[in-house]
DNA sequence: CCTAAAGTGATACAACCTATCAACCAATGG
DNA sequence: CCATTGGTTGATAGGTTGTATCACTTTAGG
């Protein structure tokens, strides 16, 4: 094991209602649906999925609640390559980088300062400055039945 | 500077023409044109703006090609957070990371030991698999004018 | 309670991508 | 060089995903 390398973030996960309130927002019905199903989610989910599991909920609404709660920051976005706009309920006060099961979707956060000191590394030998960087790791997470756990 | 760190690769940029041919396909019109306008573009490209630059081949076909490209291996999709398909001419038939200039588009792959050595630390300490990563730079790359190159 | 302002949802609209299919043309053999 | 033929094209229609509009409803605060 490498010292200082990994630092998982088990925070707390977030509380979508507490955020919108804080955030100068009203609690509505449709919010309390929204984000009661977004706690009982581990998975990165899309703004259209969700729609489809609130059938209760107007589709504009759940749209319009995603992009406020990406506002507020309780929830951030993932990385995707087939032009899908995925999230997951995070807490997005810090830079973190994401680790997605790719059999059951469930998403983690997690930092490390191995990762912004090897971008700082990488950044002497490249031209033009760094100002940002991307990095998801996707894994069979163990502990779904899909990966055996 | 670190020893084993970074390795760029500057490899001739891939023919398209030449891979189409490769894959079995046929040399066209549409085919050229798509062609000649990504060995000229430094930046990544949706198909759409593919499209509107060209106003002579049919949509269809472009969005037909830009997908024929990728099976043959000379385009690769970047990662995006906002839902868009982005793609680049790249050579894809080994793992790389990308960099992406945040004011002019140019994308430029480059490939590390280190970045591959990090992911291996990591998953050490991760619970589940690791069984790929995606990792991206964003840069202000210093030759574009926005950048004062 | 009552009211002002925020929020909702049906609808329409827009962007992006794919499926279909008749017409077309690149590549091959004669 | 011409004919053949199966891959290719592009117009159109259709599907999915995200946004704008607006009359109606609900929240939060007095």
């Amino acid at each position: 094991m490498i010292d200082g390398v990994i630092m998982v973030l088990d925070a707390p996960r977030p509380d979508p209602l507490a955020a919108l309130q804080g955030g100068g927002y009203r609690v509505t019905a449709p919010r309390k649906a929204i984000a009661g199903l977004l706690e009982r989610k581990q998975e990165g989910f899309s703004a259209e999925a969700l729609s489809n599991e609130l059938p209760g909920v107007g589709r504009a609404t759940v749209y319009r609640t995603v992009k406020l709660l990406l506002e507020v920051g309780v929830v951030c976005k993932l990385a995707t390559v087939n032009g899908s706009r995925r999230y997951s309920l995070c807490g997005v006060g810090h830079h973190h980088h994401h680790k997605v099961c790719v059999q059951c979707g469930a998403v983690e956060e997690f930092g490390t300062d191995a990762v912004e000191r090897l971008i700082r590394e990488i950044s002497v030998d490249i031209p033009g400055e760094v100002v940002s960087h991307l990095l998801e790791l996707y894994v069979n997470c163990g502990s779904c039945p899909a990966t055996g756990g």
